[in-house]
Parts: structure tokens; sequence; C-alpha cells
RNA sequence: GUGGGUAUAGCUCAGUUGGCAGAGCGCCUGGUUGUGGUCCAGGAGGUCGCCGGUUCAAGUCCGGUUAUCCACCCCA
């Protein structure tokens, strides 16, 4: 037992905002709902817990999975200990379509707003809860390649309506890193891809290196995939230009042509903002085509903002049905904190409220009541001030708070209704019946 | 988990070769009568992360511990 303070200091890797900037975030939140539902794309949520088997299924991530247990439970009671948080969102959604196969429309369309868990060392841009907003697309058999490019388009509108700062998206093709490293005749091309997804961090010297002692590549299939790494670019040219490394393979082949349809298929946005490039590849191993990753330009080693891909069979573990789909995942929390730190978020009002109506003293609280609930239902967020304090005191609330206008019932009988605009000062008679903002 | 930095007011930080705890911002009050922002004056607020050691004396030096930040790993 004790009486003493305990600090409230927040916790490292669980960011939370100020009311202005989480007024800011749910601008965000909004507008990325409304691009995802402008598709056609329908909500889910699934519970902040899955199986630990579950989140298991794919990967060997089970360092960063935070897992659930109650603090008083019985040393022989672990019917809890089977649950850990979810680490991302896209093997929960898994899970629910291969669990809800029958009460699903096909191609199902889903995107998913949540927040995630990650039992990582928090840092500039990692955080241990952070929210996700994904669109997936899956569907028994097969999943048109339209929606490969279709991702990115919605990716790219939502993050213009933003307004973020310069990024691009980048583009590649698990079955060209694979064929093409198959074609090279390298025995483990799942590690190579791993290794060579490094060129950013590392460098092709380092790739390089990596790659001939870890891996044990020859001279030649080391510059070979080098030759490969450093190959990008805007549109479906490329493609040309691995042909000319003269590695061939029927996988890259096919993930050429995969690669070179959604290049054209967005070559109407503006330049830049989607390029192919051969050296991502992304860590997570279920994707098979398709894969994304997005950057900032001016802070390219902050990490992706964004990122998704394809996958041929993310449901197997949960059902023999076979449910290939592709998606892509906005890093809310990390693209909102980066904007946060540099400054460059335009904060407003730290509330919703539109009108403060002032309390002139205990005798009018009846008037005043009368008109904050005449204002409301004219569809105006407002609020009465329920403490008779000086005028001016409640000026300076609303004004701290942001609210942009101040409502003043008469003071005396027979005087009229007037409101004061914070922004310009001006203070002019009105009717609470007819009042409009400007 | 490995390596390095930091820890002083609500926030950002100063604090000399060890000698009584500081600034800016923010907050509260006042500058008469029914009006915010600017300005002026005043005020509140700190077991100097925690435990131990050296010393007449420790925010300052030493050891430990915890938290935090950065890099690695990995990722949104």
């Amino acid at each position: 037992m004790t009486d003493q303070l305990v600090k409230p200091l927040p916790i490292s890797g669980f960011p939370e905002w100020v009311p202005e900037v989480r007024l800011v975030e749910q601008h965000w939140i909004d507008a990325i709902r409304r691009k995802f539902e402008r598709y056609g794309f329908c909500s889910i949520e699934t519970p902040s817990v899955e199986a630990l088997e579950v989140l298991m299924a794919k990967g060997e991530t089970s360092k960063e999975v935070y897992t659930l247990r109650r603090l008083q439970a019985d040393a022989d009671d672990d019917s809890d200990a089977r649950l850990g948080l979810h680490f991302d969102l896209t093997v929960p959604f898994a899970r629910y379509v291969a669990g809800h196969l029958n009460d699903l429309v096909f191609p199902f369309k889903r995107y998913q707003i949540q927040r995630v868990w990650r039992g990582e060392r928090p840092q500039e841009g990692r955080f241990r809860e952070f929210t996700q907003c994904d669109i997936d697309v899956i569907n028994p058999e097969q999943v048109s390649l339209q929606f490969d490019a279709e991702l990115p388009r919605i990716v790219h509108e939502i993050m213009t309506e933003l307004d973020l700062p310069a990024w691009s998206l980048y583009l590649n093709n698990r079955k060209i890193l694979q064929g093409f490293y198959e074609g090279l005749g390298i025995a483990d091309p799942i590690e190579a891809i791993r290794i060579a997804d490094k060129m950013d961090k590392i460098g092709a010297d380092g790739v390089g290196e990596l790659l001939s002692t870890q891996l044990g590549l020859s001279q030649e299939q080391v510059s070979a995939c080098l030759d490969l790494a450093r190959i990008n670019g805007g549109d479906s040219s490329i493609v040309d230009a691995i042909g000319r490394l003269g590695v061939k393979s029927d996988l890259l082949s096919e993930g050429l042509d995969e690669l070179a349809f959604v290049l054209d298929s967005l070559s109407d946005l503006p330049e830049g903002s989607v390029r192919a490039d051969m050296s991502i590849a992304r860590g997570l191993d279920y994707y098979t085509g398709t894969v994304y990753e997005a950057k900032f330009l001016d802070w390219p080693s902050y990490g992706s903002i964004c990122a998704g891909g394809r996958y041929e069979n993310l449901a197997g573990s949960f059902t023999k049905r076979s449910l290939p789909g592709v998606g892509i995942s906005i890093g809310l929390t990390r693209i909102f904190a980066k904007l946060l730190a540099e400054g460059l978020l335009t904060t407003g009002a730290s509330c919703p409220t539109d009108v403060l109506v002032v309390l002139p003293s205990e005798q009018r609280r009846g008037d005043a009541t009368a008109t904050a609930a005449e204002l409301r239902g004219r569809g105006l967020n407002v609020e009465l001030y329920h403490q008779a304090d000086k005028v001016g005191k409640q000026i300076r609330y609303a004004s701290r708070k942001g609210i942009p206008y101040v409502w003043f019932p008469p003071f005396d009988d027979g005087k009229p209704h007037e409101v004061k605009d914070l922004g310009s000062g001006e203070q002019v008679v009105a009717d609470p019946a007819t009042w409009q903002r400007d």
C-alpha cells in the first residue's frame, strides 16, 4: 500500500495524442474509410486477440506477439494462454474468411482499420501499438490481376488527398525474384530475396557480401543478383531491361508479364508515384506475386509507410479451399507520427464545438439552456458554459479550445441575442432561430 | 535480446573546478463596472529517476538499478 503519486508517464511505443492532434487523426481515418468505401470495400472488425496457433500459422513471428494472461489467473488455469494480440490484420482476415466461407460473397473485398501490437523495441516510427488501414481482396481459386493495380491506385488517391510529403510506391513481383534466382541456379531463393531486401540499408556491396558469404554464391551469381536489384523504373520498359540480363525461367517470365500489366494499368498516375524496383522484396514470406512498399522520398530510412502484396494461399492453414488474395496496408500511425514530429500537421480546434453559449448569470440559466438546445436542434455542435464565471473567462475558454463562435443570450429582459466571431472579433445581434455561421 | 547516449518544474532545457534549485514556454490571479488573443505586475509548482557509496558538503564524483532515446534485428 502506498499513497505516493504514480508518475503519469506515457508508455513508450504506445502513442497518444492531445485532442487537437487526435481530431486531425480522426479526419484522416474518415478520409481513408471514405475512399475504401468509394471502391466498394466493406468493413469488418476482428477481435484484438487470436489463438496463438492462428498467429503462428505463417512465418515465425512468435517473438513479437504479446500474449494474453489474467493477472490473478490460477496457476493451473491456462485457458487464456493460447491467445495473443494480433500483429497485423492480414492473418486475422485470412482466418475470418476461412471461418465464414458460407456467409461471404466472393470476391470478398474488405477494409479493416484497427490497432495492432508488436513487441519490438520502440524507435522513431516504430511503435508497439499502432493503427493499420488494410484493404484485401480474397477469392477462391484466383483473384484478378486487375486488383493488383487497383490497390495502389486507391492508396495513391488517399495519400494525395491527405497531402503527404513526397512519397513513392515501389512495386515488384516475387515471381521475378524467385524465377530469376532459380534461373541462376541459386539453391535458396527465399533467403536470397531476404538478403536482397536490405539493399537500401546496407547497399549493393553489403548485399553482395552477404550473398557470397552466407549463401556461397559464385561471383557471377552475385553480380547477376546485383544487376537485377539495380533495375528500377516507372514503366514496363524495365521488363526488357531485365530480359537483357539473359536469365530464363518460366516463373520469371510469368512475373514479368504480371508486373508489366500492373505498371501499364497505372500508367496514368503522376510520374514517379509508382515505380517498379527490383530491390524491393518485402520480408514477410507469404507473398508470392506482386509486392508493394511505399516510402517518403525525404526520409527513405524511416521505413515503409505502406506495404502489401499478393499471396497465393494465406488461408491455407485454416481451410483446404484455395484462397488467394492481394492486399495492402497503410501505416497510419507511422505516417501520422512523422508528420507530427516534422511539424507538418496543421492542427486546429481541440474539440468539435461550433458555438459556446455563455452563461450570463445563474438567473439566466434557463434562457441559456434553451438557446443551446435550439442551436443544437439546427445541427450545430454547441456547448453551454456551466459556471457563471466572468464573461472574459468564458470567452477565453472558447478561444483556447478553438471554438469559433461565442453566443451571448440576453443579459437582461428585452435585450437581443448576440454572437461573436472569435476569428475576427466581430460581435453582432443574432437570432438563434435563423443565424447562419459564415 | 546486443551496443551506445540521456534522466533537473506540466513541457523544452540551463546549472561553472562539488557550496542554499534556475530560465523560457505553459498554468493561476490582478490591471474596476458585461468580452478572449497583445502588454504589464504578482503567484503557484521540483523527495534534481530510484538505491547505496565518497565528502564537512553531492543536481554535480563513484557503483548499482529502473526508465527512456538511438543503432542492430525486424517491420506499418
